[in-house]
DNA sequence: TTTAATTAGTCAATATTAGTCAAACAAAAT
DNA sequence: ATTTTGTTTGACTAATATTGACTAATTAAA
């Protein structure tokens, strides 16, 4: 991972203040792979909104960025933001997504879970699982357009959480 | 039996005492399988309420969490809490399936498939593709019922396959 | 057997967080 | 100069935690 500055500014006049917040988060998460703030306090320290954080992490932690977002609200709540690490095979699942576009029939999916398992990207009771989560019979839904639209969308999930990885 | 929890693998510094009572009691439960706490004693312990430790209870031991509670009032009077073993009975993916129904939102649904992972029943990349099948945002229906329908299908057909999976 | 004491349960009000969304504003691009 | 994109703000919403008044069950005492 590399922690270049984005395009826009090596010049360090930046008043911006959603990048400040965003380098005060990376610079902790220098130490840890993982850090939980509650947002008021950053909120506060920076003198913003709390809103403000919210729009921070949407637009600069999200998982393109390889960050992945957790939080709580109520006593004690917190947000957590977790660097995570991605696997080598990208371009495999980028291709596949491309493929399941936005509707896919039971075959053809099971097609391509039985591909990742024969490249031994998931194991074989992962594929089971992912199969019978877009059966048809699972899923029962009578209007077979929107049968095929929520099984892509199903997949795509499932294929993208396979990109990352937690931790080291 | 793991004791890290999937969306918590570090350092958990939080002033929620509810978390705290929920460590204290998972802590005396990796002794026994089961305890049996005087609600009053718990309550002082923490500074807390007495309904408080109902209220841990309900949100953090309930049977989708792989935990039967049984109490009793009166004078030495009790509230046992129960670890249930899934592995250890085909029954309770009946009663999972039950609890399941043909309903059920994010947050439950994401509490049975990190109690199934707690159990040694499916691994942690196993329980994130399950919970990255049935997200909100993977499906993406706009109406809620018809969300919730559809996630527990797909809850229920994952752990079907579990079921037939047993004793590998 | 009746009553008192001793427990736990329920439920709703309040408190404490974070999330959403769109309007206002600012900066950059055309 | 105008349009497009990005930032900041705040009103409103949602989720979770905490508290306490009231209820219910059980045991102990009278």
């Amino acid at each position: 991972m590399k922690k270049e500055n984005m395009s826009e500014n090596n010049t360090n006049n930046n008043n911006n203040v959603s990048d400040l917040i965003e380098q005060y988060l990376k610079d902790i998460l220098l130490e840890d792979d993982s850090i939980e703030i509650k947002r008021s306090d950053v909120a506060e320290l920076f003198s913003v909104v709390p809103s403000q954080i919210n729009y921070v992490i949407n637009t600069r932690f999200n998982l393109q960025n390889g960050y992945i977002i957790e939080s709580k609200r109520g006593g004690g709540g917190y947000i957590r933001i977790e660097r995570v690490h991605f696997s080598q095979a990208q371009q495999v699942f980028d291709d596949l997504i491309d493929v399941i576009g936005d509707s896919i029939g039971q075959p053809n999916a099971n097609q391509i879970i039985q591909a990742l398992y024969e490249d031994d990207v998931i194991t074989l009771r992962e594929a089971k699982i992912m199969i019978s989560s877009i059966s048809k019979d699972t899923l029962r839904i009578a209007d077979k357009v929107v049968e095929n639209t929520v099984r892509a969308r199903i997949l795509v999930g499932m294929i993208n959480r396979l990109r990352y990885e937690e931790g080291q």
